[in-house]
DNA sequence: GATATTTGCCGTCAAAACGG
DNA sequence: CCGTTTTGACGGCAAATATC
């Protein structure tokens, strides 16, 4: 949080380091590093990062006591003080921070238990209601604040992200680049440096019908009004250049990332696992993108908020120093 | 320079919210 | 009511930063 000198007021708990140097917070839910000499492992070393380290996060808290939870499935309560500086705060200014327990929680071993546990946090972590609900409620009455809208807004810089409105079927090709094919027939490149619109070109799904093995072919159009067929595992794409490039699309066992559609068939005549798994696949897909967006949104929010937070500084300001000069004026005896 | 810690982002899950 | 969308929560990774 980097509210400008608005005090951020931690939601639940606060986020410490024992008897180290910095205390740090995030909104709502918070990290928490146990540093120094009293550093925490996880019994099966799942800290798995590159550096070894131990996060945990809030899983209850009052404003003094925070209980978090470490990996191996210990819960380390924490008497702490409120701090109300977000980020790095140098050693002078943390106070003690003791440990005060360290307590194993009964589930802490067990598939089973461990679901309840995850429901148990999920109970204990009561939802708010939604970042969005909120803000637009605020946003109903005061001024020079702007509302989150709901449409999409405006992409700032190159339009280049794949739509989310209807899902495009996506595709790896040999280069590492995505390609995107909407159902509206424009076809995308979303590589991590930059994409490019490419329109004219389309994804032909050719149902597989009595076969358990559906075929996918595409054709393309050059701008010469030339249509291409291409073989099942090929994409041609034609740059805003004019320059038309052939592109391999990797197959599932090629080693395709995580949530990338292979390929979009008829579901007729596939078996039910593989349906189960492409329904699956597509839900990822279409929740990994809604969750991009959300995080979008998130963050457009936050700047409103901080906006408003200047705004409201601001205002403040002018009216206490109005007020002041009004009673300078009227009554300069006061006080 | 090595190690420790923080921070930001991502993918996934699950539950709330929403719309038909 | 049910399917879909949205979003809080969480675990993980890696880059950035701090500290030794």
């Amino acid at each position: 949080c980097r509210v400008p000198a608005a005090p951020c007021i931690p939601p639940r708990g606060v986020w410490l380091r024992e008897g180290t140097r910095s205390l740090t917070w995030t909104l709502r839910i918070a990290r928490v590093s146990i540093g120094g000499a009293a550093r925490v492992r996880d019994e099966t070393g799942r800290a798995a990062n590159v550096k070894p380290r131990v996060e945990a996060r809030a899983v209850s808290g009052t404003p003094g006591v925070s209980v978090v939870q470490i990996p191996g499935g210990q819960t380390i309560e924490v008497q702490s003080v409120i701090q109300t500086q977000p980020s790095v705060i140098q050693t002078p200014t943390i106070q003690t921070v003791q440990v005060a327990a360290i307590a194993d929680t009964e589930d802490s071993e067990g598939s089973v238990e461990a679901v309840s546990d995850t429901k148990k946090r999920r109970e204990i972590l009561s939802r708010r209601p939604s970042y969005r609900k909120i803000f637009n409620e605020l946003s109903s009455d005061p001024p020079s604040v702007s509302r989150i809208d709901e449409e999409k807004s405006e992409e700032e810089g190159s339009g280049q992200t794949i739509s989310t409105t209807t899902l495009p079927s996506i595709y790896q090709t040999s280069t590492g680049q995505y390609i995107a094919i909407a159902p509206g027939g424009a076809v995308q490149l979303a590589s991590a440096s930059a994409g490019e619109n490419v329109l004219g070109l389309q994804g032909l799904s050719v149902g597989g019908g009595q076969t358990s093995t559906p075929t996918f072919v595409q054709y393309a159009q050059t701008s010469d009004g030339q249509q291409l067929l291409l073989p099942a595992n090929q994409v041609v794409v034609q740059a805003a250049s004019g320059e038309v490039q052939t592109y391999q699309i990797r197959t599932a066992s090629g080693g395709v990332p995580q949530g990338v559609v292979v390929a979009t068939a008829s579901p007729t005549g596939v078996a039910p696992v593989e349906e189960a798994s492409r329904k699956r696949e597509l839900r990822l897909y279409k929740n990994r993108e809604a969750a991009r967006e959300c995080r979008r949104k998130k963050k457009e929010y936050v700047k409103c908020l901080e906006n408003r937070v200047a705004v409201l500084e601001n205002q403040n300001k002018t009216l206490i120093e109005e007020l002041k000069a009004l009673k300078d004026l009227y009554c300069p005896k006061a006080e």
